[in-house]
DNA sequence: TTTGATTCTAAATTTAATCTAAAGATTTAA
DNA sequence: TTAAATCTTTAGATTAAATTTAGAATCAAA
């Protein structure tokens, strides 16, 4: 799974990547409202743990980008205070959840597991482009109705290549969104190039004509 | 990644410019606030890294230059004191993040990738000039509706010359922009000829029409 | 803990881009 | 008008990037 944590309480936010990398789930974070709704507006989260109080500027905005952008990532409220009308104006907005601070990670935890098991976030969303059908709910891409038995990075990289189709995406893109804030500090990417090449052979005999290499730059999931 | 270092403290500039480097980044710099806004007007870059602090001038008048011109580059700050007044000020003035000194390289990088992701992944603009359209989404550019199949230097010389144009380009200033500082290093400039020439064929028959020779000045792409 | 699958590393190979060099053409200035 | 400087063009050498393979390290499930 993705988080975005927008928390500018430094010790708290790491906490909480910690907490969930614990369980192998990948973070990403924000430290103020400009930079979360940038990246809430961009990258498509499994779950925003959102603190409300961000000093520069009210955590609700970010809630609204999401719901223009028609993002379906699932939403948590951090609050410093338990007032009523934050609470509700916050779950009219469409989040899901809402926790008081201080709490305990388990708690937050608990709550992230129902958002995730409410299945509110990838829903049965099906994903097609051409011959290939992607159901999300059960993680599996098929191509001309035959199932592609890919592996979990496999399948997250051709979504996202079709969540990006006609995007140039360079390596280090790829790395930041597939691995997490983490890939800062790896210093090379060429495993990537191993990860496309599984998968060009898996999707067809001729792969490379869906994934198409924009040499010097990165590669493109064709456009039609 | 182009970026320019507006930073007077020679050491710490020195540094950021070796450590973006060591990444494939072209890098050019800037010690004072005159040469900082002119280079920021003239050329574009990916992320400009912006001391306020710098002895000649505020740098976030180089900000109010920058966002004058319409230039779309991430834009970072450095700044010695972490006053909210300043940061409020330069993030109100367009500036993307934030840091204070002291901090740690890798920390300064991270923020880079950060401002690079949003712009390089959010930016799909389409340039058009007369029958030559430029998707950067894709990364590709078109000619009376045909794609012309550009390598990455070609691309980019393109892309150069159109957000330049009716502006005699020396081959100096060519090699800085695609090359970064370090072609000042080089004893020659010679294989500009060679990527002219290349962009020229693909472009038409008569590619010649579009990028005007200035004979012993440079190159210039038509105005109209 | 063991097993099997996945992910990453390393290195050989292939492919493409970039630059060098050199010969011919054009422009400028003496 | 002519020599020098600058630019054009081509071919091929050099370098960089991507592909591919095999296997080591890591992770997850039984």
């Amino acid at each position: 799974m993705k988080y975005l944590i927008a928390e500018d309480e430094i010790d708290l936010q790491q906490s909480i990547v910690t907490y969930l990398q614990r369980d192998g789930n990948i973070c990403e974070v924000a430290s103020d409202f400009g930079e979360a709704s940038e990246k809430a507006a961009i990258y498509d989260y499994d779950v925003i743990i959102l603190d409300i109080n961000l000093v520069s500027g009210s955590g609700l905005d970010v809630l609204k980008t999401l719901k223009k952008e028609k993002k379906k990532a699932g939403v948590i409220i951090i609050s410093a205070n338990n007032s009523l009308t934050d609470k509700l104006e916050g779950l009219d907005l469409g989040a899901d959840d809402y926790i008081t601070k201080p709490f305990h990670l388990a708690e937050l935890n608990s709550r992230v597991n129902a958002v995730l098991r409410r299945g509110k976030y990838g829903g049965d969303e099906i994903m097609e482009f051409n011959e290939i059908k992607i159901d999300t709910k059960s993680r599996t891409a098929y191509i001309e109705g035959k199932a592609m038995a890919l592996t979990r990075k496999e399948y997250d990289l051709l979504v996202f290549f079709i969540s990006n189709k006609g995007r140039v995406l360079s390596k280090e893109i790829i790395a930041e969104h597939l691995w997490g804030d983490d890939s800062d500090l790896l210093d090379s990417f060429d495993f990537i190039y191993v990860h496309i090449n599984n998968l060009r052979k898996k999707m067809t005999s001729e792969g490379a004509k869906y994934i198409k290499t924009a040499y010097g730059s990165g590669y493109k999931f064709i456009e039609d």
